[in-house]
DNA sequence: GACATAAGATGCAGCAGTGTATCTAAGAGC
DNA sequence: GCTCTTAGATACACTGCTGCATCTTATGTC
């Protein structure tokens, strides 16, 4: 129907950061929405992260992301698959040294990560009876082992370690307690719990297991 | 003003259970709610606790709960306060029964209430700054100490144990393993789980301790 | 039995998000 | 330059929750 009195304020200007007057386009509206979502749900969770939220924060407008993600779950798991990076594993020739670098990283990078994966996302693994378990799954390469397993195995080719069987309960142990930490605190461990895990706890076992 | 149509389908039958067609009133009013509220929060989480959601399951109406908790925190805090209940310590004279039988209460018990508690009131969380630590120990009745604790204090007493200095992080160790589990799986541990933290972990750091 | 209190029903304005449809115009490819 | 795709704006109907107001009526107390 003909008219109706629309008056087109200006073109558009997609209110970003450079804000060239320029309109994105494919990868690269891509990329600036995903990111766009990533803050929203850090800021936000999973309760807030709504299509109109991340389109106003993107600067773009909802039918752009329903074209691309027609469910809530899509925009979600596409968002966390381009922020989810794997903590490198460390090889400094020590099992001790490789341990506590290790922890030191993945506490840095997951005081900000797990918490947004795993409580703010409660929400999404209550509406899809997932755990935090599976999804973490889903996101480690396929066929790529526990860190600490590496860790651990570097150590007994070294002859720093016995090689004898350890049960994934022990070799993920360090790891387990400080995601523990965090979940409970929701912040990150001051440094000399990290190392009171790796000495008091991790290695005396480590060794007794033989 | 006047008579504005409305025809009263039926008195009312709070369509609860045994719905005597009595109308409830005070403190049995309030229990009904409370546990209504605490049905939702289970099912729904804190997202979908709602006044609305409650008042519907408890079969009574948004203005009556208004009128005793006008915040949703508030609310909630009450949903909690009535809801958890400490788990009992067990006195076998043994310090791996104590152990085992304490984790498997624990397990079964909290299989329900700390996902509940934590995973579910992420929201709550946030938009408070709290973590879950600040509501354990809200809730933990004052003065008391960990569970754990107690139980190693009474292996040490009856010699069982060397009674030398034990960091929380050892003596706690077996507790935040099982909740560390729940919270990854959002379900209870298999049994032999609980045997494994005893026995492969917690026990041989107890002895190794001195 | 009269009265005060409070339960419970209902209405309503407001707000936020959903999902979709429609239109304009920018920009890429030919 | 023309055309095709699609970004981006906007509108609309719908749903669910919020607070609050108002009314009726059950129930306990005197």
């Amino acid at each position: 129907m003909g008219d109706n009195g629309r008056t087109r304020a200006r073109p558009e200007q997609h209110s970003g950061s450079g804000a060239t007057g320029t309109r994105r386009r494919g990868r690269a509206l891509e990329d600036a929405i995903l990111d766009a979502a990533w803050e929203v749900l850090v800021d936000h969770g999973y309760t807030g992260f709504t299509f109109e939220a991340v389109a106003t924060r993107a600067g773009t407008s909802r039918p752009v992301l329903y074209r691309r993600w027609p469910q809530r779950e899509d925009l979600l798991l596409a968002t966390l698959a381009k922020n989810w990076q794997p903590v490198e594993i460390p090889d400094t020739g020590r099992l001790r040294d490789d341990a506590i670098t290790f922890l030191r990283r993945l506490n840095a990078d997951r005081a900000r990560n797990v918490v947004v994966m795993c409580i703010q996302l409660a929400d999404y693994f209550r509406d899809t009876g997932t755990s935090f378990c599976d999804l973490r799954d889903s996101l480690r390469p396929s066929g790529s082992s526990a860190p600490l397993q590496v860790i651990v195995c570097r150590a007994v080719e070294r002859g720093e370690l016995p090689d004898v069987p350890r049960t994934d309960r022990i070799l993920n142990l360090a790891f387990d307690l400080v995601r523990h930490d965090l979940l409970m605190t929701m912040d990150a461990l001051p440094d000399e719990s990290i190392v009171e895990i790796v000495d008091e706890v991790w290695l005396p076992l480590l060794k007794a297991a033989g």
